[in-house]
RNA sequence: GCGCCCUUCGUCUAGCGGUCUAGGACGCCGCCCUUUCACGGCGGAAACACGGGUUCGAGUCCCGUAGGGCGUGCCA
C-alpha cells in the first residue's frame, strides 16, 4: 500500500469522477462489499473517471494484512481493477491529527475533558427523558483555561445546535436531520488517533473523491460527515447510499447463507462475468435487461436507477445468469476460466491430449452447465482416460444394446474420410437404418459407451471432441468388455 | 426509547396520475423439440402490505397503521 499521502486527483480536469471502495480489512471480501465495489467501479468506468481503493485499517486490533490481501484477491478475481495504489488510512493518521488541530485553532472544534462516566450518565438521562441520546459536552463553551492540567481530552466537532443538516442523496433523495439530534462527534481520540468519521472526510476530500457510493448503513454518517465538511469549509462529495443485501430468507446476511467470501463463489463455479451481471442487477435495473455483458453494464449504469429497498440473494437466479454467461463465453476464454477454476480447487494438471479434447468439448458442454462445477461434470468424458469406468446409467444403456451394434458402428466410423460432425451424423444414421432401429436406440448407447456417463453432450459432439483414435479406442474397449 | 430508510408475483424487478383486465426474469407447473441432460420454443398459476385522503382518475401524490431494515461507540 501507498506510504505517502494519496496523490490528489488530477486537478486539471476537476470535474472527472472519482469513486472509491473503502473496506476495513477485518475479514474476506463478502458479497455485499463486492457489490458496493462493483457499483463504484461501474460508475467510475461509466464516466471515464477513477476508481480508487482505500483500506480502512485504523482499527489496529482487528485489521490484518491477510484480510487486506484477501480483499485485493477478491477484487482481482471479480475483475474490478482499481486505479493507482491502494491507500492505507492508518498511515495517514498524522495528517488527520493535523486537520483536527487546525479545526481547534479555527474554533470549529474544541477540546473536551469529559470522562466516559459523565458521558454515559448524560446519555442514559436523555434516553430516559425520551430525548435523542446525545451527549452535550460542557466544554463546548467553557474556557479551555478551566481544564485540569495534563488531563486527557478528545477533540470534538463544534456542530451547529440549530437548524437541520440535509443530505441530497443520489439514491435516497433529500434526507434531513434536526441538528439537535446530532451531537458533537469525536474527531480525535484521547490517545491522539483519529476516529473513522474524521479520517473518512479528510481522506475522501484529499483523494479527490467526487461520489461516495456505499451501503445505506452509512446514511446517518453522511449527516455527521457533512457537518465535518462544513466545519472544515470543504464541499461534501455526492453521496449515494445503496441498500444492503439480505440473505435468501430476508434476514441479515450471515455465514449460513450469503456472507461468504467471494472466493467461495469462485469455488462454487461462478464466473466473474456472471457474478458482475447478477450483482449489478441486484438493486439496479435497466428496463427488462437481465443478462448483459460488463461493457453494457458500464454503458447503462446510473445512480438514478438504483432501488431503495434491500434485495435478497437468490442463488437460483445467480446460477441461471451464470449459465447464460457460460454459454456466451468464447471457447478459449472459457477454457482459461475453467483451468483457473481447477487450479483454485487444486485439481491436477492436464495432459496435452486431455487439454485438446477439453477445448473441443467445451462449447457443447457449456450448453448443459450453469456453473463450472457442473461444467466439470459434463465435460468429464473429455478428461477421462481409457478404459472408462461407466456410471450406472451408462453401463445399463450399453448392457441393453447388442454388441453387434457397436461392432457395426465401429466399422462404419473407422472408414470415414472426414471426422466431422455432419459425416458422423450420417454414418450413425446409416447404421441405425441398417439395423432397423430408431436413431435413439443407436446414438444413445453410443454416447453412453463413449462417455461412460449418464449425462453428457450429444454423441456427435462427443465424437467430434474425442477425435477418431480416442473414439475408436473407447468403442474397442466397450466391445472387448462385452465380448 | 429516539432518528432515518424501506414495502409491486415466493425472489429480482418494470412502472415515474390515465397506455395496468400491472410487463419482464428466476423458480414452479404443463406441452413441444430431443440419443441422456440441458438449451431453446409455447402456455399456465403467481403481486400493487393495510386504512384514510387528494384527484374526473392512484401501483404511481399526501397522511396514518402494520411489518422490515439501518443508525444511535474515544468500531469501521
Amino acid at each position: 500500500m501507498s506510504t505517502v499521502a494519496a496523490a490528489p486527483a488530477d486537478r486539471s480536469d476537476s470535474d472527472a469522477v472519482v469513486t472509491r471502495f473503502a473496506p476495513s480489512p477485518t475479514g474476506f471480501l463478502h458479497i455485499g462489499g463486492a457489490r458496493t465495489a462493483l457499483f463504484n467501479w461501474l460508475f467510475a468506468r461509466r464516466h471515464g473517471g477513477r476508481f480508487v481503493l482505500r483500506i480502512e485499517d485504523t482499527d489496529r486490533a482487528r485489521s490484518t494484512p491477510e484480510a487486506t490481501e484477501a480483499i485485493f484477491a477478491g477484487l482481482r478475481w471479480l475483475g474490478l481493477d482499481w486505479d493507482g495504489e491502494a491507500v492505507s488510512q492508518f498511515e495517514r493518521a498524522p495528517r488527520h491529527a493535523e486537520v483536527a488541530a487546525e479545526m481547534v485553532a479555527r474554533a470549529a472544534a474544541y477540546r473536551c475533558y469529559s470522562t466516559k462516566e459523565e458521558i454515559e450518565a448524560a446519555r442514559a438521562e436523555a434516553e430516559a427523558a425520551g430525548r435523542p441520546p446525545i451527549f452535550l459536552s460542557p466544554w463546548r463553551d467553557r474556557d479551555p483555561g478551566d481544564a485540569p492540567a495534563d488531563a486527557p481530552y478528545v477533540i470534538r466537532l463544534k456542530a451547529p445546535r440549530d437548524g437541520e443538516t440535509v443530505v441530497e442523496d443520489a439514491v435516497q433523495g433529500r434526507v434531513a436531520w434536526k441538528n439537535d439530534a446530532l451531537d458533537d462527534l469525536i474527531l480525535l481520540r484521547s490517545d491522539g488517533t483519529p476516529t473513522y468519521m474524521l479520517a473518512v472526510v479528510v481522506d475522501d476530500h484529499e483523494m479527490g473523491v467526487t461520489h461516495v457510493i456505499r451501503g445505506d448503513d452509512h446514511l446517518t454518517n453522511a449527516a455527521r460527515q457533512t457537518l465535518i465538511y462544513q466545519g472544515l469549509g470543504w464541499t461534501p462529495p455526492i453521496f449515494a447510499h445503496i441498500p444492503l443485501i439480505h440473505g435468501p430468507d430476508g434476514a441479515k446476511l450471515s455465514k449460513r447463507h450469503g456472507a461468504l467470501g467471494v472466493e467461495a463463489y469462485r469455488e462454487m463455479g461462478y464466473l466473474p462475468a456472471g457474478m458482475r451481471n447478477y450483482l449489478a442487477r441486484l438493486g439496479w435495473s435497466h428496463g427488462d435487461e437481465e443478462v448483459f455483458t460488463t461493457e453494457q453494464a458500464i454503458e447503462w449504469f446510473g445512480l438514478e436507477a438504483i432501488g431503495k429497498a434491500p434485495a435478497r440473494l437468490d442463488f437460483d437466479k445467480l446460477a441461471h445468469v451464470n449459465g447464460q454467461h457460460l454459454k456466451m463465453t468464447p471457447p478459449d476464454a472459457l477454457l482459461a476460466e475453467f483451468l483457473s477454476f481447477r487450479e483454485a480447487l487444486g485439481r491436477p494438471a492436464l495432459s496435452a491430449p486431455q487439454h485438446a479434447r477439453l477445448l473441443a468439448a467445451l462449447p457443447a458442454a457449456a450448453e448443459r452447465a450453469k456453473t463450472l462445477v457442473e461444467l466439470e461434470d459434463v465435460a468429464a468424458f473429455a478428461l477421462a482416460e481409457r478404459p472408462l469406468e461407466p456410471d450406472e446409467k451408462a453401463a445399463k444403456a450399453v448392457a441393453d444394446t447388442p454388441v453387434a451394434r457397436f461392432v457395426a458402428l465401429r466399422a462404419a466410423l473407422a472408414d470415414l474420410p472426414a471426422w466431422e460432425k455432419d459425416a458422423l451424423d450420417r454414418a450413425v444414421r446409416a447404421v441405425a437404418e441398417q439395423e432397423g432401429e430408431k436413431l435413439g436406440k443407436v446414438a444413445g448407447p453410443l454416447r453412453a459407451a463413449l462417455t461412460g456417463r449418464g449425462v453428457s453432450p450429444g454423441a456427435f459432439d462427443v465424437m467430434a471432441a474425442l477425435g477418431r483414435d480416442e473414439t475408436l479406442g473407447r468403442l474397442d474397449d466397450t466391445i472387448a468388455r462385452a465380448g
